[in-house]
DNA sequence: CAATTGCGTTAGAGCGCTCTAAATCTTACG
DNA sequence: CGTAAGATTTAGAGCGCTCTAACGCAATTG
């Protein structure tokens, strides 16, 4: 019942051992005879190579750990997508576990990883606050991928959050706008970055910023909307910190009988998968995501292959994606 | 520079290797003198036990491999928590490694899992044929979640998918709705049994059906609704194969003119966050995934404990979600 | 007080694989 | 025909851990 291992493959194919390992590693320095034998011994047994145990053979597991933030959130997908594109050019697997949104479950998932041998760690957007990444860096090569924020230890890959907000606010005035409010991200992690891009360009066109509070979520947008419906202050075009909250801004315009893009422009950001709906069809700053989980891979390799020691930082350039929430303000 | 181990824990603690072992697997037959110097030794060292030694050791694993079809689908998110919340209750750690939507790459990645010794393969929507699931449950207990067929050797855990489009049905009926298109799914999986169930959900109450063609994505929505534009036979509601397809179809009807729900009636499947946005507010059947994803860790470990053979099928009841995009029928 | 019991501890084999060093087999050449 | 060089193949140790069997020792008992 149990499984096949090299032991059996070897006797069926009356060879040693070494040369079934030979085999399967496919070494140049065997008979075509005999590796057929082996090959095809292999074959009628079913036979597996035991991974852990060439793990524990090799002291190396060719194994990466990844933690997702939430896999919720499609936002990481496609940085999954670019992690495992590049881990597999270069022979790695990877090893996906969920963080769930939750500082300690994703503490454990550092361990359970870290007893998997993984050979780097790569977190996409943790939880985790900066002892958490300094410790796990003090066993293991680890990157962090759009957290926003600097990780004293570990390797960092984001964009530059700051010029993602000036390119929406530069969008908005060059159709016209002067009047944007910025609705913002609360306490989160990327929050600080996104207003700041927003405060300085504004002031740098000559315009008034106006920032409100909102938060990472759909229902987050609303107190915001209605309050400026409310106060009769409505601007010509918001800019929201999230897709999410674009989405409820949008919403709740709606319902306030305010139309997108007529009467209001609405600016996303992360261009995730609502942003591309066409019913949703929103303007939003697109982050090279793909392009980031590759990225993460090969700074991660260069200190697990070439031992660099330094940690680095990436700054991607984001993009804007224009769709059908922004037009030329309308006329007062 | 290399990892501390267990040996070098037991010398610092001034006791055996197996003491260490004991102590790691918190054995109740040890001193609480030496348990104490132990894991005062392991801290200090900052050691952590290597699973592929204690998996090859213990000739198990207590890891059960997943595969999701796809990680963009936020579908599956929910199974995943399922899973993973009833797999801890267990003490199984769960590897998640992502189909692509590609039945190939899934092929990898049951093999990859099975190299990785997991005791149960869990297979979230499976683009796999029928021989490739019966392959890998030859090797290892298989279940599959959500993928709408029977799959031989294999568990199955499902939802009624032909209850769930009579849900839809029913609730388009009740409202008062006589005139009910179908866009189904194409080649999709669920497609046939979502079809069926409409049909003779249809029939059942003395309504003609009418099955267009659709698939599983927005843009297969689109030819399906331009051509009950044209033909002027656009019916009093839509029911959509999923809720993408539902959301290719509000647009398309906005942009033709007509309005949802006043105009015509949209239901979707699978109740995925798009369906949740105020924005969309679709009405649709829902899945109970994450009772999906735990009743599929149950079943497996059934097999893994209790040595169960025979494989079992769980079919659960769907239900409906209403929101905004049905309403009565507009007058005539 | 010798014999028994039982707790706490340890030696040592073994899990399935890789890898080095050495053994064996071919082939080529003087 | 003997032998060196090269090409294949293999024996055997070791990776870090668990687990069985056995050991030492103190407490218990007749």
């Amino acid at each position: 019942m149990s499984r096949p291992t090299m032991e059996t493959v070897a006797e069926r194919a009356g060879v040693s051992r070494a040369l079934v390992s030979l085999v399967m590693n496919n070494s140049s320095k065997v008979s075509e005879a005999k590796r057929q034998a082996v090959l095809h011994a292999a074959e009628q047994l079913g036979y597996r190579p035991n991974l852990h145990a060439r793990n524990l053979a090799q002291a190396r597991s060719k194994t990466l750990g990844m933690i997702i933030n939430d896999i919720h959130n499609p936002f990481f997908a496609e940085v999954v997508y670019g992690v495992e594109a590049a881990a597999d050019d270069y022979g790695f697997d990877v090893l996906i576990l969920n963080g769930g949104r939750d500082a300690e479950r994703e503490r454990r998932a550092v361990e359970t990883h870290l007893q998997f041998q993984v050979e780097a760690l790569i977190l996409v957007g943790p939880k985790l606050d900066d002892d958490d990444i300094i410790r796990a860096s003090a066993v293991v090569p680890t990157v962090v991928v759009a957290s926003g924020r600097d990780n004293p230890g570990a390797d960092t890959i984001t964009t530059d959050e700051e010029r993602g907000a000036a390119l929406a606010v530069q969008h908005l005035v060059e159709l016209g706008h002067t009047d944007i409010v910025h609705i913002d991200g609360a306490a989160n992690i990327s929050s600080r970055a996104r207003s700041r891009g927003y405060e300085k360009s504004m002031r740098s066109l000559g315009l008034e910023p106006r920032i409100l509070r909102g938060g990472d979520d759909e229902a987050d947008a609303e107190a915001a909307i209605v309050n400026l419906a409310e106060t009769d202050s409505m601007p010509t075009a918001i800019f929201a910190f999230n897709d999410l909250v674009a989405a409820g801004a949008l919403s709740t315009l709606e319902a306030a009988g305010l139309r997108v893009p007529d009467d209001v422009s609405v600016v996303g950001y992360d261009n995730t998968f609502i942003a591309e709906l066409n019913h949703m069809s929103l303007t939003t700053v697109n982050q090279p995501r793909h392009q980031m989980g590759q990225l993460a891979i090969r700074t991660v390799l260069e200190r697990i292959e070439d031992d660099r020691t330094e940690p680095t930082r990436i700054d991607l350039a984001p993009t804007l994606s224009v769709r059908r929430s922004t037009a030329p303000p309308r006329k007062a």
